[in-house]
RNA sequence: GUCGCAAUAGCUCAGCUGGAUAGAGCAACGGUCUUCUAAACCGUAGGUCGAGGGUUCGAAUCUCUCUUGCGACACCA
């Protein structure tokens, strides 16, 4: 039985209707220390319905509640305060880790809807910096925090791979470029060119111009202008794979930008028989002024389309392909606004999903405080830091472990575990300032130091042998165990409340105090001394092994078996 | 200028729908490996929770004002 709703039956019977069910519950609070109990009622709230002192309420109460079932339940003051059975909350909690196994704390919320999430979308010709770390990461997570909660999400990668950015790499390639050099090294080269670009157009602006009337030429479909671009496209894929690989990330679908170009006129037509345009300085703008927000343009005064456009045709689409539970997009928070104004465009167009549309932000990543920027040279490369991360924890390796075997292999695990865990352990609001050395750091709060615990827990599994596993016997005297215990059982909770908030780093603190917890244990107690309590040991260190790597599974972080 | 997000220990951050002495991790200092991996554990030190008002029995948490920082504010994405 639910330790909350016994609490909270108990002390309905000793209020004597004085509360109801919910009231109660609402107010139970987990108390600081365990001095205080596992579960905590405070009788401030009574104090002047009933005209008493909460001390007088608190003592009244314990005096009247019915304890079975209780390891003990006092008055502290003003506090009711809950003592659990140990050893009954231990067997019952271990058995529902041993037998659902990585399954615990799954449930059925979502009941199979759709769940459609924009992620990672870097641009085509373009390195993915830390900025599309987050995207992808965080969306990633988000997919698998979906699906523990019943959802079905579709993890699509909505590629930049149109825009008026490729009349400029066209012009810069052909200026400046050759093909054995993009063969070469591709992303670097067409940066190179679109930098290059950048900075010659503010003597030359006549290369707007040029860049204009190639873009114009390749919406027209021109032959040249279509084939350089779809070489771009491939060519930068290949690289975005690479990163992907290292990451361990899978996408859905690639429905980037340019699926979307026939898609477009549609959206022009409804909003134009819907009555929803109006021009506006020569543009073509839908009117928001009951929303309280600017107007979203639609068409510019060329009549070509934008960002907008072309979200709303992907909104569309996806509402007919997948009637999505949630139709979610992991943007940064810059872009907070704009999606305000999609929706709004979206529900005046009486989009049936209109209302689903989730907007998950993340907050920014600077260098040195200042944003990045590719035409800058402001940028930091994924690959780079992901490589130096690698590097760092082979280091690591030769000198704590070098008789490891499948270095290589672990090495990336932990390498790239730690840059992807800390990016995610913090709330995706934060703005980062990029510093190398703190991403590389695999002591105290990091994806290592989790990690290692789950190795550790594994290492103690593989010594203890062939035996069986199971909840049965759970005397466990040890004081450490029960903060394990508490955690194991609180994870249920933390999966629906990361869905609540879109929030990967609930999952991550919650690794990181049931791997604090966990070596907390380990430093304290003899877990294969040879006596009465050896199988109930064994039983949550299994336990917590399954969890360590379950909850790092959900962020998207590898769980080496030794390290 | 308007709107949004933020401000907690030297640094990076937790603090659940307001509740019992404000917590971690780094960094500093001091302990712990003949015993399950020391990527660990234990301890010491470190804070008028940006400022001021309000609501409340009770505010880091809710509300208002101000200060500071970042971001957004139609022909980029």
């Amino acid at each position: 039985m639910d330790y909350s709703t016994k609490v909270t039956d108990a002390l309905a019977g000793a209020l004597d209707g004085e509360l109801s069910a919910d009231d109660i519950s609402a107010k139970l609070e987990t108390p600081k220390t365990d001095a205080q109990g596992d579960l905590a009622f405070p009788a401030f709230t009574l104090a002047k319905q009933l005209h008493q002192a909460p001390q007088q309420i608190a003592a009244d109460i314990v005096a009247k509640i019915d304890q079975t079932g209780f390891e003990k339940v006092e008055a502290m003051g003003p506090y009711v305060n809950f003592f659990f059975d140990k050893s009954l909350f231990s067997a019952e909690t271990l058995e529902a880790v041993l037998t659902e196994g990585a399954d615990y704390g799954q449930n059925d919320r979502g009941d199979g809807g759709n769940v459609p999430i924009d992620m990672s979308s870097p641009n085509i010709a373009k390195p993915m910096s830390m900025g599309h770390l987050r995207s992808t990461v965080i969306g990633n997570s988000l997919a698998n925090i979906l699906a523990k909660n019943g959802y079905h999400p579709i993890k699509d990668n909505h590629l930049g791979d149109w825009g008026t950015q490729f009349g400029k790499l066209i012009v810069g390639y052909k200026k400046w470029g050759s093909e054995e050099d993009v063969k070469k090294d591709p992303i670097n080269k067409l940066v190179e060119y679109y930098v290059r670009f950048h900075k010659e157009d503010v003597e030359h602006p006549e290369l707007d111009d040029e860049a204009r009337e190639w873009f114009r030429k390749l919406e027209a479909g021109d032959q040249e202008a279509h084939d350089l671009w779809a070489w771009f496209r491939e060519e930068s894929l290949k690289e975005f794979e690479g990163v992907y690989d290292k990451l361990g990330v899978t996408f859905d679908t690639y429905n980037g930008e340019a699926f979307y170009n026939d898609k477009l006129q549609e959206v022009v037509d409804l909003l134009k028989s819907d009555n929803l345009l109006q021009e506006s300085q020569g543009a073509q703008v839908v009117d928001l002024e009951k929303y309280d927000m600017n107007p979203a343009m639609i068409l510019k005064s060329d009549g070509a389309t934008l960002y907008m456009t072309r979200d709303i045709a992907t909104a569309l689409y996806r509402d007919r392909t997948y009637h999505p539970a949630m139709n979610m997009y992991v943007v940064g928070s810059e872009q907070s606004y704009y999606f305000k104004q999609v929706k709004a465009v979206l529900e005046e167009m009486g989009i049936p999903s209109a209302d689903k549309l989730v907007h998950v932000p993340f907050g920014l990543i600077t260098v040195n405080g200042k944003k990045l920027s590719t035409r800058s040279g402001r940028i930091i490369l994924l690959n780079d830091v992901l490589d130096d991360s690698v590097a760092m924890a082979k280091k690591q390796i030769a000198e704590k472990n070098p008789d490891l075997p499948n270095k290589e292999e672990v090495a990336k695990q932990v390498g790239v575990g730690a840059i992807v865990f800390g990016d995610l352990k913090n709330d995706r609001m934060n703005n980062i300032d990029f510093n190398l050395e703190d991403q590389l750091k695999f002591e105290g709060e990091t994806g290592p130091y989790v990690q290692y615990a789950h190795a550790r827990a594994e290492s103690i599994l593989r010594k203890a042998g062939d035996v069986e596993i199971s909840a049965n016997d759970n005397q466990i005297s040890d004081p450490e165990a029960w903060d394990i215990i508490k955690e194991l059982a609180d994870f249920p909770r933390v999966v629906e409340l990361a869905l609540d908030e879109f929030e990967p780093s609930d999952i991550a603190k919650f690794s990181l105090r049931l791997a604090k917890a966990f070596n907390k244990y380990y430093a304290h107690s003899k877990i294969l001394a040879d006596d009465a309590e050896r199988p109930a040991r064994l039983a949550l260190v299994k336990s917590v092994s399954i969890m360590l790597k379950e909850s790092l599974r959900i962020l998207g972080v590898q769980a080496p078996d030794e390290m």
